[in-house]
DNA sequence: GAATCAGATAAGTATCTGCTTATATGTCCT
DNA sequence: AGGACATATAAGCAGATACTTATCTGATTC
């Protein structure tokens, strides 16, 4: 269902970087900018997208918002993946399984 | 690696429906215009995009050209997911037996 | 309460993207 | 060879996107 806004936030190399940076453990969005020469809007920006996305989620604690890996994003782009079974490489064989789980 | 394209083709959401419509099987780029609301110029560029990625292959046949998905692209996808498995939601936990195999 | 800090939001702008029309390439048919 | 057909490419343009600077909100600390 939010196919769309899933790949358009995994679209952008940027926010593909704080992705996989927060699958390294959860941090606050200027702990995220260290070593990133981005502005703190744009990463404010970009998390509001990866959110959206549902690829990210946040808590709140003090004056700080903690981010990290949102498994519901994952799940949608694990379905979206599922459709096309049929034509998996077989080193994906096994990912079948799953489907059929998913299907219910 | 070609993350960045195969995520970008995904984004738009003609390519995705032209995709689909692929997975139902092979099919050339005049066939896959039938009710799409599609000039002829744009469905090419598009499958010039899903081609780029990865995600779909051509295979000339006279003047025609048949278009079908490609399992690689698939596979990226995959791969790319299976980065993040530590965060998978528990429905998905079966992909973790594909994930030892592509890691060799 | 005032200064400070984390983060979000607003508005503007340059670049990118997907479309269009026009034209080119290559194949089939007669 | 000439015309019709399938697809690709070129050029231009309107809308989307990612950035910037400036400002705002809310929480902490003194």
């Amino acid at each position: 269902m939010m196919e769309a806004e899933i790949f358009k936030a995994l679209a952008d190399p940027t926010r593909r970087a704080i992705f996989e940076k927060l699958a390294g453990g959860r941090m606050n969005a200027t702990a995220l900018r260290e070593g990133m020469a981005i502005s703190q809007p744009a990463m404010s920006q970009h998390l509001a997208a990866l959110r959206a996305a549902g690829l990210v989620r946040e808590e709140r604690q003090g004056r700080f918002v903690n981010y990290e890996v949102d498994p519901e994003g994952l799940g949608s782009i694990g379905r979206w993946l599922g459709k096309y079974r049929a034509y998996w490489p077989k080193r994906m064989d096994d990912l079948k399984r799953l489907l059929k789980d998913m299907d219910q």
